[in-house]
DNA sequence: TCCTTATGTTGCAACGTTGCATGCAGCGTT
DNA sequence: AACGCTGCATGCAACGTTGCAACATAAGGA
């Protein structure tokens, strides 16, 4: 066990509240009076007690991220950002992985960080809104991602219809006529796969291309096992697409391995788009040309979102009055943030 | 706030100590008791408070892992596995990144998680034994990576030199004359860089090579683009080398791409060998030979190692008694645990 | 009958912290 | 001289939980 206010208070020859308003910064102190003090602190190297601070307080600056896998570049990437966004605030994210389990999702975000962190940031996997609105009164929390929060719950995305029909117009603009769609996924809710096999329709209606339901090939994750297991089943189908949309960089790389391993050429016989912008597409040979969401300003707008939930009653344990707590709770947010496409070698034009 | 023991007590008609040994599965509860108890329980969906838990009990059932980075491949998977891992003792695992910094390094395995995490893991980047040892007696600490622990804490890695020596006689029984390495860090104590130099200056001098000190490249961070630019700076540099080691699989993936610019075949005019084995290496074309830790067993030891220590006095707010909790605490682990040489595609024999 | 034992249940205290109220000087004003 | 004010320091209580010891009741043995 580390020092402790009263550890301290004893050797500085203080009490122990005179040492707390030290550490806290009050101004109500005498300035020989804080030498003391900080000269006891620093000798007993004292680290204020997390769990006592939450426990007394309300608060332990702490955040959570609760993510369905930390090894997936995107939330990975998206993750270190949060880390960032979340210094600036002088909070400290710490995150937690559900492999998507539902079970597991459940236990972490009703109680597990056991009201240990102030707020909650997540992009569910296999939660539906349902569920989420059944937290009921927890700490406050950020959706990031595609499901839908019907307007309960703060919510930080891109607009994920719109993005995929720009991806699929720019496969038709190159010229392509058979454009394949991976990543479709019918059993989940969580709306990514829906929202961007939307926009990806859209785009060929708009073109005047006919629906073709062989094209469009589902996978049961989003990796590139999957990816390069879907492409396989477009080449050995026979009528073999020339250009693909896939549902993350992940599938897309798992893809253009599958077709490289298959003879073709890429972009030459077969254009290939991704979604996500991770560091794997940018080296990738050939390049990957991908949707790139604003990470960091999603990052930047989840923080932004507790901040402005944190800075009202603490809702921790100070607040029994949980009508008043409720009155003034602001209505929830939908924050879309922007995103572009980035085009690089893997959809270059034939030349 | 969410219910707590008296909110649950009250409703049952019990005392809160009743609730609480219902809550923790003690035996001396009479089934009716405990039957109506539960039934509280769920009606008012109570979750524990970890950090009144951990507050007063000492233990809270969270581990922390603070890494440099979440974001590169080689971290998330091993995040990953470790939060499985962890899952088996019943723990959760909280994942925190430092970038590096020192100073943050230094924050949060001292004292930000604030004693509110009953263990650590830590792969440091820029700590030395020194800082680590001055920790003393916070909770336990399991070190993963190079990093030299001198014995004084449980430390789980594998044999670098070792590996970084088959490596490199893998390059040289192709064949390949002229063997650069990149991903020298000369300023770095945490010893990643020094063990895989050593293993591959062993390997050269075995084969009776000469020491040419412009094929060992010096880069800033393991990433794909100081791989890169460490391959462009080889490629530029007159005279090539016919295969290149590079210290991390990030490294080898941007040598590669910028071997391919170059206008190079992979492996025909250059053999690209990475250490890790993360996923992008299998998926790129060509696949990436590679060092393979056997991560999986790398995450069970360190939550091993961590097991073994709390089973102890608990160190927690109970012992006081510093002497008797330091008199039976058991001398340092030093786990070496099992890696191997994965030959893909970028390695495979001139044909 | 009384004492012992086993089985359930409970009250008290404490973990480290902070909100609130209060105490106590010293000083300037009336 | 009495008053109020300001600046600084402190004591008490409480957050939700669990270790400890004690208590109540019933069952069993002498």
């Amino acid at each position: 066990m580390g020092a402790s206010l009263k550890d301290v208070a004893a050797r500085a020859g203080v009490s122990v509240r005179t040492v707390s308003n030290v550490v806290n910064d009050f101004p109500l102190v005498a300035p020989e009076t804080r030498r003391r003090v900080q000269q006891a602190l620093e000798e007993l190297q004292y680290r204020p007690n997390a769990a006592a601070r939450r426990l007394r307080a309300g608060r332990s600056g702490l955040i959570g991220l609760v993510i369905p896998e930390i090894d997936s570049p995107y939330f990975g990437e998206l993750a270190s950002l949060l880390v960032q966004s979340a210094q600036e605030y002088g909070w400290t994210l710490l995150v937690d992985q559900t492999n998507g389990d539902p079970e597991h999702e459940r236990r972490l975000l009703d109680g597990l960080p056991g009201q240990i962190v102030d707020g909650l940031i997540t992009s569910p996997w296999s939660l539906s809104p349902a569920d989420l609105q059944r937290r009921a009164d927890a700490v406050p929390l950020v959706l990031l991602g595609e499901q839908d929060a019907a307007g309960l719950i703060d919510h930080v995305s891109v607009d994920s219809v719109q993005a995929a029909a720009e991806a699929t117009g720019h496969l038709i603009g190159l010229g392509r006529r058979r454009i394949a769609a991976i990543g479709v996924q019918p059993d989940l809710t969580n709306g990514t796969a829906q929202q961007r096999v939307t926009g990806y329709r859209q785009a060929l209606r708009a073109a005047g291309f006919p629906h073709d339901p062989a094209l469009e090939v589902p996978v049961t994750t989003l990796h590139r096992a999957e990816g390069a297991r879907a492409m396989r089943r477009l080449l050995d189908g026979g009528h073999a697409p020339d250009a693909v949309f896939c549902f993350s960089d992940q599938l897309a790389l798992g893809a253009l391995r599958a077709a490289l391993e298959h003879g073709l050429t890429v972009p030459r016989d077969l254009a290939v788009c991704g979604f996500d912008d991770i560091e794997d597409g940018r080296y990738a040979t050939p390049s990957l040309t991908t949707v790139a969401p604003d990470k960091a300003e999603i990052a930047r707008q989840a923080l932004a979102c507790l901040a402005d939930r944190l800075r009202r009653p603490a809702s921790g344990a100070a607040v029994r009055d949980e009508s008043a707590a409720r009155g003034d709770a602001p209505p929830a947010r939908r924050i879309v943030v922007a995103h572009r496409l980035v085009v690089r070698e893997s959809t270059a034009g034939r030349s």
